[in-house]
DNA sequence: CAAATCAATTGATATATGTCAACCGGTCGG
DNA sequence: CCGACCGGTTGACATATATCAATTGATTTG
């Protein structure tokens, strides 16, 4: 592993406060890998032999039922997944695919679990990651059960909207087909969301987003920090 | 606090492998109320003091957006909630409310942030149950993302015969209009969905449910470990 | 006991969302 | 350059789900 990447992982919340023997112990295991893209890394229902790491590129977390399909989550660099399966020994929940070609660190989810018990400012981090992970999943679960999709679009756009720098004009950062799956309808239904967003001053040219009418479109909105604040 | 609830207490996952001394001095500063029906104990967006602990009774975890309330979740004797918010000293995601007449023993969370910090047995607890929490939530959402509102009924039905010992017959634990609340749908529209399974060998008399056919609700329902089994 | 509630149900209807088929407009490879 | 392909869009339609109003049945309360 080129030592600019070793560095970059070892300033992640998770590893940035454990003991130096400790990190190189966990990257002594650990190996690093680059997967062209829509490669499946791990398919749910699999034991969970190792904790990803994503260092460039971005995965996509879905989950299938009955010939279903469902986007759970986008990873993007640099940020861990699948932590709960490694801390609990279970078999993954979710299945992971690379959305473009990516380079993923693979850490021996045993090693996780042994340093875990042996560095405390690990096993720190480690519950705070979780419950931050935990608490993002919260507010998507209000998001859809609480919103139709035309205000689940309207309030993920002014997230990427702040996400983007807080300008009028934005790129979504991924294809609608997956934007569509993430927020819980289909990409048809997504087409015409757009397009029931226009009144409130939204206009949309490709993946580039434009929103003219600010207030308008919060009033309609109504974004909540206890839904759509990732940070808190 | 009478010693029969402290050893209740003390047993719970989260408490067993603690250090004495350690348990000792967070149950100091706990204390225990008991609330009637239908008291909101806790509100979503305030500051989180206390890990509670619901020692009898039952608490149900709900969210407000716009107007429009859901059920996220019940939680039954004897286990904690709001792990999560204490942990991150962050706002509620969701509020609380007694379903009946409860006892709620409430420890200060900086007391447990505290101890958190000193026994490395808790941290690893907290840990294990987050990742626990995690996990569930992440099969609700894939329930509710994958499923139709009649699949989900048949998945709960099953997972609640499977709880009450697996017999034939069994009652529901809570309210039609909660249940309808959890499962993502209307009231008018679970009363439907019952009838809805009627040709799949499901009968109901009140809160008394009868699977006369369990072959065929299975084969409709297509359960799901991934989804449905909340041990793993 | 009778009146008042309230959860549950039912029917009629409206709205939201999904499905299917067709089409458009790029991009890519021969 | 052309044609195949693919993501996105559109329209017509089907289905799922919510809403509203009315009724039932059980429970509570004065």
């Amino acid at each position: 592993m080129p030592d600019s990447e070793y560095r970059e992982i070892r300033k992640l919340d998770l590893f940035a406060h454990m003991a130096d023997d400790n990190f190189t112990s966990l990257m002594r295991g650990a190996y690093v890998q680059n997967f062209p893209a829509q490669i499946e890394l791990i398919t749910e229902g699999e034991p969970s032999d190792f904790l990803h790491i994503v260092v460039s590129g971005s995965v996509d977390l879905f989950s299938t039922w009955n010939g279903r399909e469902t986007s759970m989550a986008t990873v993007r660099p640099i940020s861990t997944f699948i932590l709960a399966a490694t801390i609990k020994d279970a078999p993954y929940l979710m299945s992971a695919r690379t959305l473009e070609k990516s380079r993923i660190a693979l850490i021996p989810s045993q090693d996780v679990r042994a340093i875990f018990g042996a560095d405390s400012n690990f096993a720190r981090a480690i519950v705070t990651e979780l419950a931050q992970c935990y608490r993002s999943i919260i507010k998507a679960q209000k998001d859809l059960k609480l919103r139709t999709s035309l205000e689940r679009l309207a309030n993920y756009l002014l997230r990427q909207q702040r996400h983007a720098g807080g300008g009028a004009a934005f790129e979504l950062d991924f294809e609608k087909r997956r934007l569509a799956s993430v927020l819980g309808m289909t990409p048809e239904n997504l087409s015409r969301a757009f397009k029931g967003l226009q009144p409130y001053g939204v206009s949309v040219t490709g993946t580039r987003i434009s929103i003219d009418n600010q207030a308008d479109l919060e009033r309609f909105a109504k974004p909540n920090p206890l839904i759509d604040d990732f940070s808190t």
